[in-house]
DNA sequence: CTCGGGCGTGACGAGAACGTAAAGAACCCG
DNA sequence: CGGGTTCTTTACGTTCTCGTCACGCCCGAG
């Protein structure tokens, strides 16, 4: 999912953030001074930075407007000052949100959320193979510009697939992330499954360009 | 400069807000109801509104989830409720920020500035599939040059679908997205609904070319 | 050559999901 | 209060999904 920068010297806040935030399926780094933010956030291009603005050294308000110079992530200011200047300033050096410590990190959390959701990641998730296009995040599969319809299973499948490209996947794993767990040995399904999923995707179905078996083994989607 | 669509029972508060937005070169168009900001919103398209979460009848969460549906407008909850739960409902259904009441006007300001610092371009807001015509601002929908009209909830489903074109959307999220959370697996609405659409806006209902189904999953708009 | 395991393919059918019509309930507006 | 619109609910025939089965192919071992 998305990558968020936390920035602040108490070192036991940023622990609890990040737990709570890996929790929720986000990548999280740390720093806990001004420059060691500037340098990983041009490291890790993180989409949100929680950003303290009593860090020692560097003015809090300094970092935002460095960030801001090249930066387009998000940035939410987490203070322990609640005087409306502060929040002026920080807001209009380029701050997105601020929150006034302390705060209860389901606020957090759903205001990450609300940043994030207005800039969606500028990259999107579409895996081409030869004239197969999979867009994982709209749920859609292109051949030869034409939309081909899948079933859920088929879907899910070809997803797992897609995740990894040139990966190979195994009998099991396949069987586990499609049917789910309790699932592991039926390896008959995977044969009619890919049948079909080569009836629709492949030019030849009976010469599989992308759809490759490896035989005792498993799956690959071949780009 | 923008556009701000103020909406609060409390008129003294509306007052007071609309002279400090116009000193700032905003224009500012107020509400005091539910409906009054729906209708208000659809016909003077604000870049932000600012919305009481207090208002009498319609419940404060609806009149967000129901903005969001068509408009891409910044939304900031005014709110004199300090709980982290109602924050993260506001926020969740698709609030850009929220702010307890007492608050400082500059402060307002200053939210109301980062947040439109955002959002500079809106999208190209007209949709288009083959004869049809989607476009989200104005709520109209055209099928071959000529205006169709919708009911509320039809409107809402199709502004889901026109908002992320070719995009699969699930029955979940549909329900959830027109009805209101607490709906999600009452897909008979869907099925109903998608029916009358289909028969408003397809040449030939009965082989959709745009209102495409995915069978135990959801549907989408095919352009 | 024969055998057997892994695989691909087509066909079938039970059950789930869907489209459609129609009737009843809720709502609105004058 | 009455008429029109919109939404909900029900019912039924149709379509779709996917597990199942039967069969044939390939290939390496014996």
């Amino acid at each position: 999912m998305s990558t968020v920068l936390v920035v602040d010297d108490d070192r036991a806040l940023v622990r609890a953030l990040t737990i709570g935030l890996r929790v929720h399926d986000f990548t999280v780094h740390s720093a806990t001074s001004g420059p060691e933010a500037l340098t990983t956030a041009g490291k890790v291009h993180p989409d949100v930075i929680l950003v303290d603005l009593g860090l020692p050294g560097l003015n809090g308000i300094e970092v935002i407007m460095a960030l801001r110079g090249w930066s387009d992530a998000a940035i939410i200011v987490l203070s322990a000052r609640p005087q409306e200047a502060v929040k002026v300033a920080a807001l209009d050096a380029g701050a997105d949100d601020y929150l006034t410590k302390p705060f209860g990190i389901d606020e957090l959390l759903a205001r990450v959320r609300a940043v994030t959701r207005r800039r969606p990641s500028a990259a999107e998730p579409i895996v081409r193979a030869g004239d197969l296009e999979i867009d994982l995040a709209a749920r859609r599969v292109e051949r030869a510009g034409r939309l081909v319809h899948l079933t859920p299973k088929e879907w899910a499948a070809l997803a797992v697939l897609a995740r990894h490209p040139g990966r190979l996947v195994t009998h099991q794993s396949l069987l586990e992330q499609v049917w789910g767990t309790g699932y592991g040995t039926e390896t008959e399904y995977l044969r009619t499954l890919f049948a079909r999923l080569r009836r629709k995707l492949e030019a030849d179905p009976s010469s599989p360009r992308h759809l490759i078996t490896e035989p005792g083994v498993g799956y690959r989607l071949e780009l």
